[in-house]
DNA sequence: TCTATATTTCGATGATTCTCGAATTATGGG
DNA sequence: CCCATAATTCGAGAATCATCGAAATATAGA
């Protein structure tokens, strides 16, 4: 994933609207959630959902679907792997940056692998 | 990390220079950077530099520490790990989100661990 | 103290973002 | 065709962000 791309998701998801809305999403899994439905979880006016959902989907975070009237959104995991990826590559000195493998301070002590 | 924080730190990273500068402290290490250096690195103008990092500073991202006259910044790992705990347990279903093991799409098929 | 270096703060400007009601488009049913 | 539902687009306002030169602050050395 290039730099630009991954500012654009890291600006999608740093809204508090946007960054709920994913996060029930992922929750919704691949079944997805209308974007009705996101607008009332979060109590927020349909027009102002339908504005951040686009922000999402322009972030590429997130895929629509039309079913009958509904627009169905749904987190696009890919994406997110694609994300998590580049911090962890660029941001965390490579390490798994996880709770079994924390983003050691430094580089490791020896080259054990060379 | 609480979602507040969250937002402040995805904010901070979204963002051209702000990304790089990161970049730059994390392959830096725990000696960090002057401002300075980093100003020159990204051919950013001074005052402009300093309105980033205060802004990664302010989002917790990165430590700041005089050293005679120069103000050096460096990377604070414990918030990244935060950060991408945070995104791991909330916007990957609780996967381990890398290379070694992607975010799956759905929930796995069946609860082996139970 | 005077001067040079390193950085931040201030101030002004332009650009982007967020919000939300009103109007518009798309779909489905009678 | 008409009406209701679901969503988006439009338009205007307020708020925040990004930029950068000039001025201010802090440190160090002669």
């Amino acid at each position: 994933m290039e730099a630009a791309k991954v500012i654009r998701a890291l600006g999608a998801m740093a809204q508090e609207h946007r960054l709920a809305a994913y996060r029930l999403l992922v929750q919704a899994g691949p079944g997805g959630m209308p974007a009705g439905a996101l607008a009332e979880a979060l109590g927020v006016p349909a027009s102002s959902m339908s504005f951040h959902l686009a922000q999402l989907a322009n972030a590429g975070l997130v895929t629509q679907r039309r079913q009958s009237r509904s627009i169905i959104y749904a987190a696009d995991y890919a994406a997110m792997n694609g994300l998590m990826a580049y911090l962890t590559e660029n941001c965390c000195q490579g390490q798994a940056c996880s709770s079994e493998a924390a983003c050691s301070p430094t580089l490791p002590p020896a080259k054990d692998v060379a």
